[in-house]
DNA sequence: TCTAGGATCGGCT
DNA sequence: GCCGATCCTAGAT
């Protein structure tokens, strides 16, 4: 399991880093493992896409504000929850977003979750699915991934993605942030 | 209070 | 590939 330490270096560090890793959530329904395969790094007061752009601070962001290896949760367009990882330190709001991954454990669970249409590529793609598929909700914001007995963590069990396999991109939807939305801060591992 | 807009998704063409 | 749904959040009054 990652430890404090690993949370507490430059976001786009622990950005690439945390491809390839493992994200655990345990809940009463079953356990569901999933394989990160794209983040995407918002960087603090200097990123106009980033919630505490300018040093905004609200009862929103406040878990950014925080330690690092805290979990951010917001709702974006009213109805789809957003997982992020705090990074860096207390009072530098920074953070990673989890957009996909590939489900390694609880599959059942997440196609019961997700609806019994939804096609296998589709179930996990995009960080409202991924939320979805986990059970991830406004409630599990502020969640220390480094407490052992955490409903939600990462560990890393020793598959490396080769920097081959990692492409560098603008981030998503943020046409806003001027740009800022060309910033190639957004990592994906590559398909086969 | 009121209003505008959004780190998306899924259905339809 | 395009478009509408849907309602929380922040900032302005």
């Amino acid at each position: 399991m990652l430890m404090r330490d690993f949370y507490q270096r430059t976001t786009e560090v622990v950005a690439r880093e945390l491809l390839g890793k493992l994200l655990v959530r345990t809940h009463v329904e079953g356990d569901v493992v999933v394989r990160l395969t794209e983040v995407e790094a918002y960087l603090g007061v200097g990123d106009p896409a980033c919630h505490t752009f300018g040093g905004r601070r609200t009862t929103r962001t406040e878990t950014m504000w925080g330690e690092a290896g805290h979990v951010y949760v917001y709702l974006v367009y009213g109805l789809h929850s957003c997982l992020n990882v705090v990074t860096v330190g207390a009072g530098q709001p920074e953070a990673v977003l989890i957009r996909s991954g590939v489900v390694e454990e609880g599959l059942d669970l997440v196609r019961a979750r997700r609806g019994s249409r939804v096609g296998e590529r589709s179930l996990t793609d995009g960080p409202g699915k991924l939320c979805r598929a986990l059970a991830i909700s406004r409630a599990d914001d502020g969640t220390d991934l480094c407490a052992l007995e955490a409903p939600i963590r990462i560990c890393d069990d020793g598959v490396e993605v080769p920097e081959g396999r990692v492409r560098h991109l603008p981030r998503v939807g943020i046409d806003y942030a001027g740009e800022a939305a060309d910033w190639p801060l957004r990592f994906r591992v590559e398909p086969d």
